[in-house]
DNA sequence: AGGTTATGATCTAATTATTCGATATTTAGA
DNA sequence: TCTAAATATCGAATAATTAGATCATAACCT
């Protein structure tokens, strides 16, 4: 008796690699008589949907099976019922039509005049949930739509908005250029590691911090100039992002103000620890930025509205 | 200046309820014109690729754009350029293309005999990463067969193996009846809450252990009737998986014998402690049983394969 | 049981869509 | 300005799809 487990010719691990343009056996509208007899429980009734004639249908069906070399149906009695593969080729082929479907409403939305892509800008400190909500909403409306996120920090956006390569921007930096309406407040607070020298004071001053060590986020616009109006620690680290910033605060590094709602979880875990400042809460106002919303395309009218709301 | 930080795309997340048999007003082989004029710069070297002439690809990509209303490319000297609708609708149809070759490769298999569907029981205490990480490598070979997994206990299994309603079978008991090899050994720790009092005896004995209640998992067979050789605590709860198991001795319920492999974590984050009875550790055969590879489909015996190796 | 009806398969002719080759047109480059 | 290379367009040839008629079969209904 031969191997009772005989080796097998596994395809590459990713089977990516499809030839796209190699010529295709069955149409769109074979897969489509196909699931319409499923669908409507025969051919005759599919027909009726469909628009075409009983024998029209039969003729599509029958082709499909004899390109692939399949038997999609078996009649029993007098309906047609869907054998094991037909049941894996209906399931199949229903996405293959719903992602046609999808393309041509695509192209549907942008023959409208829905636009291609829209770019935004946004301050690192609006929290990433609202952003990513509202971001999911919008593709539910204009799936076609591409979006292109820029995350910055304090004047970097406003270079991006001023140079016309963003629709829209997120920032702390009113501009009165353009049109621009309150967004957020995010609230700030100091914190440090729990281990941290200034934790050991009762009412930490500020003057108490000015003589440690403070971690900033770095403007990510061209002249990297501008700072917060309340930093004025003689000692100070500055990091690219926010996230390289609270994992420096956790190791000790120093202290930061961060938003709240970034630091949350963290000084819930332990990980972080408040100072509090007597009298000093620090907020940030975040201003939803763009152009005249006539220039605007909808797409970018509908992120507005959404951001908005 | 270009910013640093990444783009980032996001893509319609869920299809919505789409009329999946309105007509389509464009077919796959003028997407594949599309795409094809893309990928090799211009209508007229597409062309060669396709065994189609130039006229033909200009006529159908013209038409596609006549049904929907878009400008895809734009004649830019002698060159065919795609414009910003051309690249979503280029990226898109794309996808429609690969899940379309992706169809009929599936039919394609299920015609040369590959089982639409396979059915496995396995045994509750197989660990599970390796039956997924199996079944994984299985459909890339194997995309268009359904796999349909049985969790079993002890007799279970059996049952449906004999039953003729499973193609393979992972399971403790050996079966002389049908093809069986030794797949797995499987280690068994005693383990009980750490708070509870049978931890507290230093060296517990079986006789001690029978002082207390036991937690095993319910024989999932018709007649429930086996357990595993080293049941004998008189108080006994049953339930009926292994992760209920699992919670109730966490919760102090009372002691088990489970698998090392599932409660490890639990044991490295205190949430159970192991028992140690001296002398005593427990270990289960898993074998894997099916029958005669002449009689079974090849993504069957790809799977034996698979799982042996 | 026997007639009736609903259903799918098959054949054919008519219709429709696709394809090709020839030709016009445009543009980059010499 | 001329040439080569590219796309668009046109008409004829070709291929594919479609509908209608017909047949066979099975379920349904007295």
């Amino acid at each position: 008796m031969s191997d009772p487990y005989p080796a097998t010719n596994f395809s590459s691990p990713k089977a990516h690699s499809r030839d796209l343009l190699s010529p295709l056996k069955v149409t769109l509208d074979q897969w489509r008589a196909l699931v319409a007899v499923v669908d409507h429980g025969g051919f005759s009734q599919a027909s009726a949907i469909l628009n075409r004639s009983q024998s029209t249908l039969s003729y599509g069906v029958g082709k499909l099976e004899r390109l692939l070399g399949v038997k999609v149906f078996e009649i029993q009695g007098r309906s047609a019922k869907l054998t094991e593969t037909g049941q894996v080729l209906y399931r199949r082929a229903k996405e293959l039509l719903d992602q046609a479907h999808g393309l041509e409403q695509i192209a549907t939305q942008l023959s409208l005049g829905v636009e291609a892509q829209i770019s935004i800008a946004v301050e690192a400190i609006y929290p990433q949930e609202k952003l990513y909500a509202a971001l999911s909403r919008l593709s539910e409306s204009y799936p076609s739509t591409r979006v292109e996120v820029f995350e910055s920090v304090l004047s970097g956006g406003q270079a991006l908005f001023d140079a016309g390569q963003i629709d829209l921007l997120i920032s702390s930096l009113s501009n009165t250029s353009a049109e621009c309406r309150l967004l957020e407040h995010v609230s700030f607070s100091c914190v440090s590691a729990p281990n941290h020298p200034l934790q050991r004071i009762a009412k930490p001053t500020l003057h108490d911090l000015e003589q440690h060590r403070q971690v900033v986020t770095r403007d990510s616009g061209p002249n990297r100039s501008l700072n917060a109006p309340w930093l004025k620690s003689e000692q100070r680290w500055t990091v690219s992002n926010l996230p390289a910033a609270i994992t420096a605060i956790a190791q000790g590094m120093g202290f930061a103000w961060l938003p709240e709602h970034m630091i949350e979880p963290l000084v819930s875990r332990g990980e972080l620890k408040k100072l509090e400042i007597s009298g000093h809460t620090r907020e940030a106002k975040l201003y939803l930025i763009h152009r005249r919303t006539d220039e605007l395309g909808q797409v970018a009218r509908a992120l507005i509205s959404i951001l908005g709301a």
